[in-house]
DNA sequence: AATGAATGAGTGTTCATTCAT
DNA sequence: GATGAATGAACACTCATTCAT
């Protein structure tokens, strides 16, 4: 139980520290002094500076990963729309709740190493893939209007990077979470052009 | 003339190095030896790592904002969504044409520190800022539905991205970037709804 | 206990290489050598090389200006000459005692930079201002013929440095100290000319 | 002719930058700033740094030596006295008309390396030589009483020297120079004991 | 388990000197 | 003679990691 208490104090220091100054100035100092443990006590925890990003970096992706729950079609299950809203809003919710969790993945992730860089390309695929998949289902089900799924992922997954990204930096207050979502919604199945517009005009 | 020459040498050692490994795992070392110069002779040229660093990404930050050009409505202006098209092709070709910047400016420009994480997230909000006057422009003109302009460019803005990093990482042919410019303005334009779905069942 | 020894095995070595090369002959690889540490050690006891040089120096400075008692009329205290030669004395041992820190004073300390050079200017002032002081009081017991004391000071202090380097580098034996402050002393009281000489042949 | 004035430009500069940084801290770009020469032409005029700098000090010394003439005894020759204030006269001009000179010889010359620190201390010694040789001849004169002819050299050396330097920190005016010398004249000759107290006092 | 002194490979930068033009 | 671009040896300093206590 001790063991775990420190185990966690030393991440939470990390944490902190990786997010105001990303993984380079982050020096082991730094994180000892946050942790209040000594030197060698860190390496008793963890193997390495970079063993302790991964670590958190993969309980991280391992949270959002447990925020999307695949769609399914059903009885039992809700509206797809609902649980489309669902995932967005659990997704939406963990990040706004653990700001520094957010920068360090969105601001500080990339460009670290090859490695690092193909699990985390690894993981925004993974989460590509399950966009495509659900648009396929989509269109399968004549809910979805014909598009290259593949490409489509990319623009749907895009969108919201940058919205949680803009929204982790800004918002405060998760209870603003849902008019968010809305307008994600919105935009990603009406578009944008103005219904009334004759579609002449547009095209 | 040899000067210039040089000069450019070294920054196209720099920016292959940069792409490949990233601002912190790029020595100076690795510079010049890509370059073929001597230590010092780096020196003559740039004030040092960071300042190079910086000018390349300055670089292209003016490059990609010369692809943007205002929307504009007029006689001797083109279709507005030509425009756009037109905005989107130069950027794309851009990106396409300069993969390892596109690396640079994606993957290993954000994060660095305090200062360059600035000026990034600056240039993004001036494209924001751009895509929403655009927006702003185009409700106004009713051409556009009614939504929160705001939160609406950056998920414009973030499906761009988005799409600039999966297209560099898989594309190496420029023709094939008119059929992707389509995807976009049809998702950003008409959603993803099937059209011919009665309204009640989609919401 | 142990901290303290590497501190002073690296003063020690640093003293030691400073005295023979000065202080930019001398490289943080030499003083690490010759105190048979690793370089991050170095560091770990010292800022940097300026300032185990400062560090040395200023230490000197207290260690001469402890030799300097200042001279005090009154029945407990020695006749004041006795007391003019124990300050001497102390000096001259501490000088010859440690000659290494002498060359460095008397050789390295001056030119360094601004601020070293104001610090040894202020150093030696602050000595010529003892000096003075204890001429204006010689002269008001007129135990001192009238003479202009800030000049006198500094002719004092000059003919005492001068001795001094010229005295370390020769004198192996602190035992020889005596005669040469007799020497002093008699020049500084007495002057040279021949006391048995009619004064109207020297002027 | 024009050879001769670039050379006098270059030394110029380079004296001027040594006595106000010293050697170390001049750089070669400072002087051929200042010299408003190139990089190249710099090494047409003197072989190296180090070689402009003893070049510069071998200049002055000799100018120096120019100034101490032999004290002779003769007819023709003055009372040995004024030959004494002639030769003070002549080089505390020489130090107050050339500041930097001063500055360099005083400050920056010694410690630079084992080569020029011989070279500094034969200077000197070749001095306290001559003062040596004059106390030896004033001796068997019986003009000065009899003291220890070397010591005495030095203290004479060093209180010189030390009041060059305070003298060229603080004087401008040259026409100031002969108090100071009746001063150092009269603290060598008379010393500094009351001539009215009582010798046992003092002894 | 905990400590923190010790390590040393690695890096950015400077600057006197050279040499082709 | 004059130039100044090019050179590369040399150096101070950092910091993740180790290991004896």
């Amino acid at each position: 139980m001790l063991k775990k208490n420190k185990r966690e104090k030393i991440l939470k220091a990390a944490i902190s520290a990786f997010a105001q100054k990303g993984y380079h100035d982050t020096s082991i100092s730094k994180i000892i002094n946050k942790a209040g443990i000594a030197r060698g006590t860190f390496y008793l925890y963890f193997e390495n500076k970079r063993q302790i990003f991964d670590s958190i970096l993969e309980n991280l992706i391992v949270e959002i990963d447990r925020c999307i729950k695949k769609i399914e079609i059903g009885k039992e299950r809700q509206n797809p729309l609902e649980q489309l809203k669902d995932n967005l809003r659990r997704i939406f919710t963990l990040f706004v709740e653990n700001p520094e969790l957010s920068r360090i993945l969105l601001r500080h992730a990339a460009g670290l190493d090859k490695e690092s860089d193909q699990k985390i390309t690894e993981f925004y695929n993974n989460i590509a893939d399950k966009i495509e998949d659900a648009l396929k289902l989509g269109i399968k089900m004549e809910l979805i209007r014909d598009c290259n799924p593949r490409i489509t992922s990319f623009l749907i997954l895009g969108s919201i990077k940058e919205l949680i990204e803009h929204v982790t930096l800004t918002m405060k207050n998760k209870s603003d979470i849902n008019p968010v979502i809305d307008e994600i919604l919105n935009f990603g199945l009406h578009g944008l052009k103005n219904p009334g517009l004759s579609s002449l005009f547009l095209q």
